[in-house]
DNA sequence: CTGAAAGCGCTTACAG
DNA sequence: CTGAAAGCGCTTACAG
């Protein structure tokens, strides 16, 4: 059915080591010989055989992308500029989502990477450490982690592998910083954290962030309460509803996730509590349309597309075999403000 | 590095082809011989190359999704459903963001086809035809058209295999009957259309379907004005400028797509007009978090699960041969009631 | 009942 | 300067 190799041979009237040959841009074939040929795959419109290259290189020419949910606005948007970022390098993307669970992740990492499906892994691990992802350090998998570093037991075979694999993140502490001054500077003294689950370094960087950017403008430590959520909406919703029966409740809320923070703003609608009038929040995960939110909600927005490219080259590095020159890189989040932040109630 | 057959065939004592005998569940293999080599198998954690495989049996496992842009989210969750869906029959996804260019998607058919990347393409295309198109329906790929159908030439050689190709989308007539009524019921009389590019077949049908149900409701058609846009949100935006400018604009609009309500709704608030007050808003492709807007806002909802089960459900059906049983499958949409529509205005 | 052998489409060391 | 040949890991008709 499709062109393959022995045809476009065929038609330029040489073998098919030579067409090989010259579609790499070997210089054993003259650069005239080599124009021709190319000529002839580009006019029967040529692509090798994915599976066959496979075989013979170990190589596939695209790697897979382990999120959580692309329904969720921060993977959707990651994963649409990952995949532009690796067609632009020449690879192709398989996705997959764990949502949050890791025995399904576990099961992509196996298959994916047993299978010789792709190249390498960008993850978004669900979990600090899987039976998985030590499995796959094992077997010295090209692997990048997204957003989420994982905890390596020194005591692990696998540490050593895993301890070299690239980390892109984002790096929340200026964004946090201005957030905290934000609800100081309004008066606020009282306030609420919904943390990503402390099991993940997200959760507890976050969370001490907050805390510290906090204790740093003179709020008293016994004043923050940490709830933790799931990543999902439902958890967002479930932690305001705890931290509104407090005692004394907070006058603000920093949601310290995007999806937790959407379920806050729905709990806190349907507890009848005005933003900002009687309670402050700043959110996570910046998108176009909180803009139109009621009110326009004030959020941290991560680079994310500076993100994505980084770990596609990060992993291009890694399958071209480059030296991984720095182990981790933090990408700066900025707040973007607008008007769910008020002066607290008296 | 990884588990090959070789290896499986070695640690039971059989050779390859029984192995693989065995793995496909081939009734010449003894049950009792076959328990044990899976047993084997699944200890090794073994998992068949992908490549060699579909070198052999020209056929890879995976599918290819061309969307859009994935940060959209209304493809946000169709990719994750059809993700899910086609793992769930034991498939990969393989995703592509077309960005509504013709060129990159004919880029992405072409090269995921002819280079036996995918078994066939799950397509939201961005053209009612195109070259790719074309090509693609005269090497008899495996195609499935999504939400939007394509135009097929009669004259064209591909036409024979294209119009044969399933189609899956969704049907809105009931719900744009439903919205139609609703702003009738609130006595508007003068409508604005902010419609999908009318090249497109959804373009059309959601206008004529927005058109006829109000005119069967006694709207006079000179007083609903249709403004096409390019599904970007930019274009909702110029499109409700558009609409206001008008000697007489309309009291209610009709935002036809996801991306463009979003800009309408933000159009709305640049010009200072409140919704529903001053005039109302029924959009497209709910998300959850049109909750949260203000005002809540009302929409369409497709049915996105439905529609990703039934578009994988078809192409793993084409993979097998089944025949086509009916080329065109509709599941309806449904209007979901907020607050952005209210009594027209005086 | 099970194994040896061919062949899918590439790439690359080896001949000439 | 270019071609014949081997081999990557599977599947499947063919022998025995």
């Amino acid at each position: 059915m499709a062109v393959r190799m022995r045809a476009v041979a065929q038609a330029a009237g040489v073998s098919t080591a030579t067409v090989s040959l010259a579609l790499s841009g070997n210089a054993r074939i003259p650069a005239e010989t080599r124009a021709r040929i190319i000529d002839v795959a580009e006019g029967m419109r040529y692509r090798p055989h994915a599976g066959a290259r496979s075989l013979r290189t170990d190589l596939t020419g695209s790697f897979g992308l382990v999120v959580s949910d692309v329904a969720n606005p921060f993977f959707g948007e990651l994963a649409g500029e990952i995949q532009r970022s690796a067609v632009r390098r020449g690879y192709s993307l398989v996705l997959c989502n764990s949502d949050e669970d890791v025995q399904r992740q576990d099961e992509y990492l196996q298959s994916l990477l047993a299978g010789s499906r792709v190249d390498g892994i960008l993850l978004v691990s669900a979990a600090a450490m899987t039976p998985g992802l030590e499995a796959a350090g094992h077997a010295k998998a090209r692997l990048v982690f997204l957003d989420r570093p994982v905890a390596v037991p020194a005591s692990s075979p696998a540490a050593r592998h895993l301890s070299g694999c690239p980390v892109i993140r984002s790096d929340a502490s200026a964004a946090v910083r201005e957030a905290a001054r934000l609800f100081v500077q309004h008066g606020h003294r009282r306030v609420g954290i919904i943390a990503p689950p402390l099991e993940t370094r997200v959760g507890v960087d976050r969370r001490d962030l907050m805390i510290r950017s906090l204790t740093d403008l003179g709020v008293a430590p016994g004043d923050i309460t940490v709830v933790a959520g799931d990543f999902r909406q439902d958890s967002g919703e479930r932690a305001i509803r705890q931290l509104l029966g407090l005692s004394r409740p907070p006058t603000a809320v920093f949601g310290a996730d995007g999806l937790m923070t959407i379920g806050a703003m729905t709990g806190l609608r349907r507890a009848g509590m005005r933003v900002p009038e009687d309670i402050s929040l700043v959110g996570f995960d910046d998108a176009p349309w909180f803009e139109l939110f009621d009110p326009p909600l004030t959020a941290i927005a991560q680079p994310i597309a500076a993100l994505a490219d980084a770990a596609v080259a990060a992993m291009v590095g890694l399958i071209n075999g480059a030296a991984v020159d720095s182990a981790e890189t933090s990408l700066a989040c900025h707040l973007v403000s607008r008007r769910s932040v008020g002066p607290a109630p008296p």
